[in-house]
DNA sequence: AAGTCCATGTAACCAGTTACATGATTGC
DNA sequence: GCAATCATGTAACTGGTTACATGGACTT
């Protein structure tokens, strides 16, 4: 039991899902915490029903469609998720590439750190907008159903407000270092204007 | 060449160091956004030197401690590690156990949960205060140094400046969990005070 | 006596990624 | 004609973790 099985059992505890679907919900947005690919999905799920977790029954589709396993979960998958919830977990150590190339940024040409640092930023504005959307979305739809604690709802948006918190704390961050970035380029700039030809310090010319 | 390689580059380019010292710096703190054990450290070493990365030197010790090999960027290293850091860089996906848990955070026992995130919440605020405390001693040895790009610092400072906007990001997201826990909690309660016996709705008995 | 620090590794395992396979149908 | 959508998988690879090995000296 991987946190993935955990994370699909999370999915199965809400309503039946089949292989397919949950594909759909751990590639992308909704679940801001986890993902993975089909290719780990399905052997994964044949675990989880290996383990008495989940049971599936199949779905004949009357059109073009190809037959699909709906999965549900059991009482004793239920009962996993639940015991996994509140077991201790350890704290997870960071592992950011664009982070670990910022602890080197002071080797780069800051024109091409500031496209990076821009495009992320851009990157990261544009998962903030998707979370508040979703957010706002549940608000409208649910309104103060979400501060229960028993209701789904309520793992859903604790979910996003992390990622709202998450991603709002990279954007800062982002626009954080353009800055600095900035100002040295027009310091560098102004030097320049100064005094065109090459000298280091503020001096003045005769 | 994996992103440990290049952070493994990244602290040679400031100063040579044996296979332990970096064992030692990607083990915990300093760099906030990577971390490696020597069980991987030693054999990535030696894929570097074998790509000319990296050279080393035997240095014996005179003491009772085994010899080390001290590891140094070779010209070709630090190119490498200059053209990564400025590379795009696909944005990271989350994977964080404790926030997968949050999202099912509805099947628990309230008690427990709180009892979780209270954990959670004092390990980031004490990593939040290590990072400040780092960053002050920073800024206390060498001033304004840290803000001009051409120096290591800089890339430890915004390092750093990331790793404190992370934590805090963390800590405040717990906050607001606890506090919602205990409202709940709370509700709970003054519920059962005002009748004892079972009854679901609020209203008044006669 | 037991555990930690210095110092360097090897071997086995496993979660997650990449690549590949199948096949009907709908939309551009 | 080509790509995407629906639907389910297998196979190979790899980065990172866990476990194990060595050995002297210093600390509790």
């Amino acid at each position: 039991m991987i946190p993935l099985s955990y994370g699909l059992l999370g999915l199965l505890a809400r309503q039946p899902l089949s292989g397919y679907d949950l594909a759909q919900y751990m590639k992308k947005r909704v679940a801001p915490m986890w993902s993975a690919l089909p290719s780990q999905i399905y052997p994964e799920l044949a675990k989880l029903e290996a383990q008495g977790m989940v049971t599936h029954h199949v779905v004949e589709q009357h059109d073009y469609r190809p037959d699909k396993k709906v999965y549900e979960i059991t009482k004793a998958g239920r009962e996993a998720l639940r015991h996994w919830v509140t077991e201790p977990t350890p704290v997870t150590t960071l592992r950011d590439e664009f982070v670990l190339k910022a602890y080197s940024l002071w080797l780069a040409d800051p024109h091409e750190a500031l496209t990076r640092f821009r495009e992320h930023e851009q990157a990261h504005s544009q998962q903030l907008a998707d979370y508040e959307a979703l957010l706002a979305r549940l608000r409208r739809e649910w309104g103060s159903a979400l501060d229960q604690m028993n209701s789904p709802l309520f793992g859903s948006s604790i979910a996003i407000h992390y990622g709202i918190g998450y991603e709002r704390h990279y954007v800062h961050w982002c626009r954080q270092v353009i800055e600095q970035l900035e100002q040295q380029l027009h310091g560098e700039q102004a030097a320049r204007e100064e005094e065109p030809s090459s000298r280091p310090s503020s001096e003045q010319s005769s």
